[in-house]
RNA sequence: GGGGGUGUAGCUCAGUUGGUUAGAGCGAUCGCCUGUCACGCGAUAGGUCGAGGGUUCGAGUCCCUUCACUCCCGCCA
């Protein structure tokens, strides 16, 4: 028998009535009746409540003991009559009846309760995490994230994957987001940069013959963080196949996302075949390409409408004529919501920037007629074309935004969820994933005026090799795609670029010369050169993933030990100074500013 | 870098129009209590009202500056 325990506080049941036990964990709670004491005793699997009477030598010590403290129970098990059972409990038939116990580690007092449901300041949370990761919430999802990821590695082992570990000390590439440093000693003045993704290895592989990999990687970049972005670090699933096109790789994933929701959620999924939706398509008919698709409203360009001479809505006439676009959203029936609906919809798109939302409701007195603000500005034939573009019937209400095509994406993407939210139209209980496929393969820096490549350097061109049009290169398409869920991007990933002579073209376009490209990606244009087989891949983030079946906004909620929005561990007290002597070491004099 | 929110006891929060000695619950300490499972009852301790400055006879409350945490924008191939 082990040490400190014959049983965990999950165990115990009716059949262990009158055996003798060993109980190690923490004192989750006290309740203390004067001459007869309540212990419930927790470790990672459960509570057990104990019980000790005034008779016993040590009721006095116990009763004084701290919440949070660990101790070992020796007892017997006993049976609880009929009205004490705790169905609560998977330990609630039955107690432990305190024989002796002693103290494995001793608690001072506790700067934040442990047994408690209220909820803390993050500030607290962080600084004692090894408190707060005790409570059952947490502990829970960290537990589920434990799980997932060892679902997944069986599901990618099944699927024929191998797993590879990669560098994390490893160069700085100019692309992306900003980099982690690294001092090199040996090479002064020289840094290694942790890896925003193991791209470039994950393709070395390809081209070294492995066929499938994963890996469970970790991720580091060092950019501002959001409730659903650690600063720092976060894990992908990062996986790469040879020989193959888009729909191969997609096929992967549905059955591994699937499988994995299937098994770890109880919410539905909206579709078992994710739907394909093509970038262009997503941007105009969602305004964004991480479209929410539980939101069943639709976006429409209505812009050529307010062209017409019989509609003289002047401000949006004007707006359009110097290039801005409309776009609109429809409510199905709900020419009875009381003005304080539309107001606050137009007050809320006020709050985020926007000049406001136009509205019109539709409405039928013998004749269709628009009511509402800008009704007025619309004939009877302008209105018909209006509800003929966008299916809009008698009841239905339009919600009209107005400005560069940019920008009203935007605040139009932002309208859709806020309108469906109020509406109640999303169904949270819900899975609903897509695919955005058919990406740009530039984009123009709307600050520099230069063209950029849209999403990863290294993706493949759709079309025939040979045909690609470089006087168009906002006109090339990538095998570029992402998957979303619930408005979550996932992931993003592409069949890769394998030929050489076609990335310096890509990559002069983005103004690169051979030089550069060769001196930034050497081991990759070099490894491209010799005999590297077609591929493509995806990288799932993980602590999304686990989000969502955790059904958490945030994703400290399942991180064990995250940062603060300031980069900072406050538990670890990191980053934090280094000495003079490892300073010199790596050469390096601080410039601090003041 | 910019915008919003929050900051009062160890923790979670209340604090009215600027007005007496700043309150509650949980936790801590002490006492009572033999069937609780958020046990109950009584008492005690515990405060730089984030910090600094200003207005005022008087500031937790109003004004300015600043710091911390958080949410968002920028950023995130």
């Amino acid at each position: 028998m082990n040490k400190f325990r014959s049983h965990k506080c999950n165990e115990l049941n009716k059949k262990d009535i009158g055996k003798d036990i060993i109980l190690s964990g923490w004192i989750n709670k006290k309740r203390d009746h004067g001459n007869l004491l309540f212990i419930d005793l927790r470790d990672n699997y459960g509570v057990t409540q104990c019980i000790i009477e005034k008779q016993n030598k040590n009721f006095s010590e116990l009763e004084k003991i701290q919440l949070e403290t660990v101790i070992q129970v020796f007892g017997k098990v006993v049976n609880r009559s009929k009205d004490t059972i705790n169905k609560e409990l998977e330990t609630g038939e039955v107690e432990v009846s305190i024989k002796d116990f002693k103290i494995l580690g001793t608690c001072k007092e506790l700067p934040m309760p442990v047994f408690s449901d209220q909820e803390y300041s993050e500030e607290i949370r962080l600084k004692y995490r090894f408190l707060d990761l005790r409570r059952k919430k947490i502990h829970e999802n960290i537990i589920l994230r434990s799980k997932v990821i060892s679902f997944i590695r069986n599901q990618m082992h099944e699927l024929g994957f191998l797993e590879f570990q990669t560098p994390i000390l490893t160069s700085s590439s100019p692309e992306g987001a900003r980099d982690f440093l690294v001092p090199s000693r040996l090479n002064p003045g020289k840094f290694y940069a942790l890896p925003q993704a193991p791209q470039q290895f994950k393709q070395l592989i390809m081209v070294s013959g492995f066929d499938k990999y994963f890996q469970i990687a970790p991720c580091f970049r060092d950019e501002d963080a959001r409730a659903d972005r650690s600063p720092g670090e976060f894990y992908q699933l990062d996986l790469e196949m040879s020989f193959v096109e888009q729909e191969d790789v997609f096929e992967v994933v549905e059955k591994l996302l699937v499988n994995t929701f299937k098994k770890f959620s109880k919410k539905k999924l909206m579709f078992n075949k994710f739907p394909k939706i093509s970038y262009s398509e997503a941007m105009l008919k969602y305004g964004t390409d991480k479209p929410d698709l539980r939101n069943p409203l639709i976006i429409n360009d209505v812009t050529e409408i307010f062209n017409r001479d019989d509609v003289s809505f002047e401000i949006f006439k004007k707006l359009i004529k110097s290039g801005s676009k409309v776009r609109c959203i429809v409510t199905k029936n709900t020419k009875n919501k009381p003005r304080s609906f539309f107001d606050n919809i137009d007050k809320w798109a006020k709050s985020q920037g926007a000049s406001g939302l136009a509205y019109f409701t539709i409405e039928n007195d013998k004749e269709i007629f628009a009511k509402g603000p800008i009704g007025k500005f619309f004939s009877k034939d302008a209105l018909r074309e209006i509800m003929k573009k966008t299916l809009a019937e008698d009841g239905d209400s339009i919600f009209f935004a107005c400005d560069k095509q940019i920008e009203v994406e935007k605040i139009i993407a932002l309208a859709r969820d806020k309108i469906a939210r109020d509406l109640e139209l999303i169904n949270e209980n819900i899975f609903a994933f897509c695919w955005v496929v058919d990406y740009p393969m530039f984009e123009i820096d709307s600050q520099t005026n230069k063209i950029n490549f849209s999403h990863n350097p290294f993706s493949m061109p759709q079309g025939d090799t040979d045909k690609i049009n470089f006087e168009k290169p906002l006109e090339i398409l990538a095998y570029q795609y992402d998957i979303v869920c619930n408005g979550i991007e996932l992931s993003s990933g592409a069949i890769r670029n394998h030929i050489p002579e076609l990335m310096y073209k890509l990559f002069s376009v983005a103004g690169y010369t051979e030089d550069q490209v060769n001196e930034k990606f050497s081991g990759m244009i070099s490894a491209l050169s010799y005999g590297a087989p077609p591929h493509g891949g995806i990288a799932p983030g993980i602590d999304r993933i686990v989000m969502l079946l955790a059904n958490e906004k945030n994703i400290r909620e399942v991180t064990m030990f995250p940062m603060n929005q300031n980069a900072q561990d406050l538990m670890m007290n990191a980053p934090s100074k280094i000495n003079e002597k490892q300073l010199k070491e790596l050469n390096i004099s601080l410039n601090l500013k003041k």
